[in-house]
DNA sequence: TTGCTTTTGTGAAAAATATTACAGTAAGAA
DNA sequence: TTCTTACTGTAATATTTTTCACAAAAGCAA
């Protein structure tokens, strides 16, 4: 028995895509948008937006379109990006300095809280307004810190590794950026980000 | 009249998978892998990694399986990825100096050549085995190194205004990683590295 | 050789997703 | 008020993608 699982995937990411629309035009004072609008800022179908819309059970109304602070609060809701989650990080390489750096995340639902490395020489740095941890700290520190979210970005040989401790110190969800598939029990949400699969496309489409 | 784009993009991600999955098994020269094995290894079914197959045009043998060689080379060639291709870096910030030292990008059918800022105190500076330079040489530096692709790391506001100069510098492709739609003709291809999406989906998930 | 087993290759069915089309509703003008 | 217009909401259709199911091919054992 799943869950309310009920929005489609494709939707999902879609109303990710809306909402930055959203927050621009209301940054304009702009406080209504037809489906036509966001349409033509992703370049797709404006039947597709209102589809999307009916999945998330979001109204608007004829003539006059949806109501832009009504659609982020919403969207927020659904996505759970109101109020951000508090996340952690493992692997303080540079492409994990980079992420613990990268400010949007607070409006994409998460909030790094905890910086993890295996590296003696990086153990007790500083890094943003953190202090890098030592992993044998970490199932302590998801518990203190209530944290459901581990965002990894290690070295492929450790990542399965590193993955099996997080399961172990109960975390709900990984996003990964290592190159492995990671395997973890099912009740544990993996998301990969997939560089390689970008570049697939692209390179494929050069031609 | 579009090009030969019979593959569709699902299988196109799922081939550059199945790659990093042979690239391990020829490590342990394992000669032969059949569907069944790659989709185990990936949690999907194996009728699914034939007709990804079909698709490719990449043939087994009943019985035995598929060559983990010539999977390789044949999804090498699909997607472009034998020889990486020159690409130039824009904004090289912390994620922009990240992505310049992943070295696994080679393996993904890029291979950056050249770096660009327009912050003068960064300008002349090295990063990794080249020397970051100004956008007002973006044009030549482009035509010079034949460079097809560009990877963009700079703030959102700026965002467009620098894939207006790489259109008009001719580049054919840009991998963009600020948060907004860019706006190009529709000969240049964009590919969005989409941290928000997945974000998205992982944090619905959660619940 | 024959029979048994494993695995491919692919049509056909099913499911998911996208598109189309239009009736119905609300706003504003006349 | 009534008319016109610009929207939404959704049912119906089309397309894409996945799953299923099985005949045919090939290796292996006896």
């Amino acid at each position: 028995m799943k869950k309310a699982e009920i929005i489609p995937e494709p939707t999902l990411r879609r109303l990710s895509s809306y909402l930055l629309y959203l927050l621009q035009m209301r940054e304009k004072k702009i406080r209504t948008v037809s489906s036509t609008m966001i349409a033509n800022e992703l370049f797709i179908e404006s039947g597709k937006v209102r589809k999307d819309f009916q999945y998330a059970k979001i109204k608007g109304r004829p003539k006059r379109g949806y109501d832009v602070n009504h659609l982020i609060v919403e969207i927020d809701k659904i996505l759970k990006w109101d109020g951000p989650k508090p996340a952690l990080l493992v692997g303080v390489g540079s492409l994990g300095t980079a992420l613990l750096g990268y400010h949007n995340f607070q409006r994409y639902g998460i909030r790094f809280v905890a910086a993890f490395d295996n590296d003696p020489s990086k153990i007790g740095q500083p890094v943003f307004d953190m202090v890098i941890e030592s992993l044998a700290n970490i199932k302590k520190v998801i518990k203190a810190k209530s944290i459901e979210i581990a965002v990894l970005t290690v070295p492929e040989e450790i990542a399965q590794e590193v993955a099996d401790i997080l399961v172990k110190s109960k975390i709900k969800a990984i996003w990964n950026f290592a190159p492995v598939r990671l395997k973890v029990p099912e009740n544990v949400i993996v998301e990969h980000a997939r560089f390689a699969q970008s570049l697939a496309v692209l390179t494929y489409k050069i031609g």
